[in-house]
DNA sequence: AGCTTCGCCTGCTTGC
DNA sequence: TGCAAGCAGGCGAAGC
């Protein structure tokens, strides 16, 4: 699952290479992976790649003169970075989209489930179209302890909303919360005195995530088609059954908001 | 408004 | 062995 760490790697994997590149062909295959108010991919022929970035989630690529590309890979999203007389390393039954760049180079987009997003855009303000807050690098204290205030939902719950802090996913939530020994369970509203530990907790896994370029546990590559290696570090997630790596007792499982939940009952309160 | 559930979608895993 | 049901989940919509 493409979470923050997932897509910075992505991102930094595809900077250089398409950093002042001309973009000379561009399809979209599938309509159904344009976001709502998208701009058909076509539109972006004929500018150059100005700026590759990361905004919560999603890989954000800015042209001159002005367009912008935001992808959002869903699950199951990947981007490949392919070159003249190279071999495609994606599956060609979930092939969806293609970004020729003079040159060669193309960039390619691969989604088995298809919960992925295309928008094209002459212009737009991130944080507002999106409708997300900062990730967890920009977020200072204060405001998740705004945005957490008198909140009733799980804290897990709240860290997957991507209006209170962009770029978590199940897996991170999982991990983050176990480094920060809080329970899952724990209402949003009384995690405010440890705001800062949640906060200090997810950039320290999210760090982490990023130097081992991110966990594959199925589907996700990185640009150039290999795997993240932050899986086997997991302390919690998908270790249902095993020792906590803190105490030792069985990791728990539990459904939480309709996600899968994994925490140790002891260090987590 | 906030919380929860559902639907989208495919492929791997589980159970009969 | 084979088939069907179960499960995985990011995200937006719908329901309460």
């Amino acid at each position: 699952m493409p979470e923050l760490p997932e897509v910075e790697t992505i991102v930094r994997g595809l900077r250089d290479p398409l950093l002042g590149k001309r973009v000379v062909g561009a399809r979209l295959r599938r309509k159904t992976l344009y976001r709502r108010g998208s701009l058909p991919l076509r539109r972006l022929i004929a500018r150059t790649v100005v700026s590759v970035d990361r905004v919560g989630k999603n890989a954000v690529l800015r042209f001159e003169p002005t367009a912008v590309l935001l992808i959002n890979l869903g699950m199951t999203g990947q981007l490949e970075l392919w070159e003249a007389g190279a071999q495609s390393m994606g599956n060609p039954k979930h092939f969806h989209a293609r970004v020729r760049f003079a040159g060669g180079t193309e960039l390619r987009y691969f989604d088995a489930r298809r919960f992925g997003h295309f928008y094209v855009a002459e212009a737009c303000d991130l944080e507002q179209d999106l409708n997300i807050g900062p990730d967890p690098f920009i977020a200072t204290p204060t405001h998740l302890r705004r945005v957490l205030y008198g909140r009733t939902a799980p804290i897990k719950s709240l860290l997957l909303d991507q209006r209170v802090l962009s770029g978590i996913g199940n897996i991170y939530a999982d991990e983050t919360l176990f480094l920060a020994r809080i329970d899952p369970r724990t209402d949003g509203g009384e995690v405010l005195p440890n705001a800062r530990r949640v906060l200090s907790s997810a950039r320290t896994i999210l760090n982490r995530a990023i130097d081992h370029g991110g966990s594959t546990l199925r589907d996700y590559r990185k640009h150039d088609g290999s795997k993240g290696g932050f899986q086997v570090h997991h302390a919690v997630y998908g270790r249902e059954g095993e020792g906590c790596i803190r105490c030792g007792r069985a990791i728990h499982k539990i459904m939480l908001g309709g996600r899968g939940t994994h925490f140790c009952p002891r260090c987590q309160k």
